[in-house]
DNA sequence: GGACAATCATCTGCTGTCAAACGATCTGCA
DNA sequence: TGCAGATCGTTTGACAGCAGATGATTGTCC
């Protein structure tokens, strides 16, 4: 992203420090969202959406899942899910069968070409992150990771 | 809000811990979004968006902005603090005069009575905020603002 | 003075997210 | 068995964020 060099030429703004402490909270959550969405719209780029490859992620680690079940691991939208499947599903990456024990859900698999992209993606993706979050050492990133998931009550 | 007691009650979801450490950063940054989502909600329920409160909290503390500041400092886009000014002068929170050096730019003033409904909001607001942010002690809290800023670059 | 690029506020269109509602299906209970 | 309520996947409508274009204004360079 241009971010970066762009906040560097430009006198970059700065939240301003009078701000209650509270609201600076809120503030810096909000914009970590900007962080997402950037991720977002690069992995897109790239062929494949964070929250593809967050589905094919854990498809390939636990087995078969239920979108209800991808949906809370991956605290993606259920309604959201819905399209994320239907692009897996158009370009053969994984497979919707009918569960027969519950005919409500599917069984959403990864299929062996699913299995290559996403192969192909943990190549290609470290680089661009690396370029995200370059302003944080590895220690610090652990460390964001730990908090926000603390915050979000995920255990420790 | 419930989500608190929510995952208390349910099999909470959690991020499957064989999420490769890459994704789990952004995935862990997307879902602080809807934290932020969350409060702008609860805000907004209030009466007094996020956005708004920020801007109030702006100009009390700094003066008279152009609204191109405003959305540098608080990192509000341009065109969405319009309508957070819109919202602000229908309700005689601010006025909005023209700069007589730059008759491009606005000079947004907060009134007595935005200072007022400002300092109302001061006293609904932390008790919800405790809420949201009580998994994290004061420091971790201050740790994460500090993280999440220089993430975006508004340096130290 | 006049041409040109840059800046400010604004508007428009696109995308992603979410809440609410719906049909199909399952479960529990009388 | 039959019925009420819950659950799964889906669709729809509303809304925020963002990029790009526009009109008014400013500063700059010739």
């Amino acid at each position: 992203m241009a971010t970066t060099t762009k906040t560097a030429e430009r006198a970059r703004p700065t939240y301003f420090p009078q701000l209650a402490a509270e609201r600076l909270d809120i503030a810096l959550c909000r914009a970590s969202a900007a962080v997402a969405r950037a991720a977002d719209a690069h992995a897109t780029e790239e062929g494949l959406g964070v929250g593809q490859h967050l589905v094919l992620q854990m498809l390939d680690a636990v087995g078969p899942c239920s979108q209800q079940t991808l949906s809370e691991e991956l605290r993606i939208d259920r309604s959201v899910m819905v399209s994320v499947c239907d692009d897996l599903e158009r370009e053969g990456f994984v497979r919707r069968e009918r569960n027969p024990r519950d005919r409500r859900s599917y069984a959403v698999t990864i299929t062996d070409s699913g299995r290559r992209r996403l192969a192909e993606a943990q190549t290609s993706i470290p680089a661009f992150l690396g370029d995200t979050f370059h302003p944080l050492t590895p220690e610090e990133r652990a460390q964001l990771g730990m908090l926000l998931g603390k915050l979000l009550g995920t255990g420790a």
